[in-house]
DNA sequence: GGACGTTGTTCCATAAAGTGGAACTATCCT
DNA sequence: AGGATAGTTCCACTTTATGGAACAACGTCC
């Protein structure tokens, strides 16, 4: 190892510690003295150390948890401030790929909130969307969004506001595109939010198979063909499913025997 | 302290990851070696020696962060496996103060799912509800998770399914009832799910003022009056309050300058 | 119910690992 | 450029962690 002097004790601490952690059940002393390779009073004095300390808890049965100091953590939404950190990887990937402006868009209230963005190479006129919210109705991730239920429209809404031309104004109109959506994997915004701008988005999902964000890519529609379309839709779904399994999505997970 | 032998270097490590977790924002160095009284060599060992393990992260300027233990757990749903570890209190409390059927539900597809229950003192027949579904529309639970958004009744559904002779069923009188419930701050299901049945359900907030699940209290509607419901209704609030807080949910919080 | 196997904590001599001051490097600010 | 601030590496000193063994606490199996 490069640079571990000084810190055995507490670089054992963290390895149990992640054991506990990454455990999908609680963890018992044994397990954690023979996976780490530690002897028993080693063991014993640190886990006692990072229980006084919050790190970890013990069950009924004596058994390890994570702590208190996890649970506050993610109680606290602190998986939400660092989703941008998460995805960036995966952002400027797709970036590169496709030379197109890539955005990632939560639902907030009933619009999608910008959280992301990487800009495109042959950029015109840089808008930074970053921080601003699009509607639901005509714009790539928010259909998406609509479409996997991570967003809803404003109950006992009528009629869907004109952005241009293209824009879909009709619910029933709606419903059928959304369940296109789900059927495709993606959502595509047709010039329906601004003349000029064609966007594409994929679900991000988490742990429970929720979907959290929309990933997309927008570029200008002069530019796009049919089959650069698809091309952009296969990298930005790979992407974004690439980030979900980040966030802790494992589709359809299957269970064996133990 | 009575036991804190041979594990100096991961108690103070442990205090150097609590400053970072616990604050708001990322902490510089100088902040940590100031705030726990050690030498810089020290802290700065030690940091290195929880950045290398994934407990801390540093961002652009150098500053701390949680590192992916943290957020890989919180992101994982670390969380919702605890909710029911940090309930726990509120429902024991909440049980002994009525002496009635505590329960707590959270949305699961389109009916609640209960996830805890304490037992009242003075019970008859003890049903276990626990990993039930029960519906959305009749129940006490299912009307707060609906009124606060937090659960959805399936698109396109023109009727409700009728369970007792109370049992509301149509959308409209649905839709006034959860207005209702809104204005209150509590649902009741006043035998629309089971003849002779009464509950009472009040939100609980985590700390972005989502809903995330709702805390009920179930009797024999032949043992509740008036003015019992009401003690009842105030006491299951006070409670769900309490739990609200300890997930990280601050009512109308305001910023005080530094 | 008593004796054993299993599991976890405390004790203690040993030496290894952590400590902090100082020297050194990187970075920021004017 | 030059000085101040922030952070890392070095190294002799000794405090502090280590692991074997004894001990305590449960469960559980006849």
């Amino acid at each position: 190892m490069s640079n571990s002097n000084g810190t055995q004790a507490v670089d054992r601490a963290a390895r149990l510690l992640s054991e506990v952690v990454h455990a999908s059940s609680p963890v018992t002393f044994t397990e954690l003295t023979a996976t780490c390779g530690l002897a028993k009073s080693t063991t014993s004095r640190l886990m006692l150390a990072l229980e006084r300390n919050g790190l970890v808890r013990r069950d009924d049965h004596g058994r390890f948890l994570p702590g208190e100091m996890f649970v506050g953590f993610a109680w606290r939404g602190g998986a939400d401030a660092s989703l941008v950190a998460v995805a960036r990887p995966f952002l400027d990937r797709l970036g590169k790929a496709t030379g197109e402006t890539i955005n990632l868009g939560v639902a907030s209230g009933f619009a999608v909130e910008q959280v992301a963005q990487v800009d495109c190479a042959h950029l015109i006129r840089g808008t930074n969307w970053t921080g601003l919210s699009v509607p639901l109705h005509c714009s790539a991730q928010g259909k998406v969004l609509l479409a996997y239920g991570a967003a809803h429209l404003p109950p006992r809404l009528e009629r869907l506001e004109r952005r241009t031309e293209k824009t879909i104004t009709s619910l029933v109109s709606l419903r059928v595109e959304l369940a296109g959506v789900r059927a495709r994997g993606y959502a595509v915004s047709d010039e329906e939010l601004q003349p000029g701008l064609i966007a594409l988005a994929a679900p991000v999902y988490r742990y429970d198979g929720t979907v959290v964000a929309a990933l997309s890519v927008s570029a200008l529609a002069s530019r796009v063909t049919r089959d650069s379309l698809n091309t952009i839709a296969r990298r930005c779904v790979a992407e974004a499913a690439g980030l979900s399994s980040a966030l802790g999505y494992r589709p359809r997970a299957r269970k064996f025997a133990p």
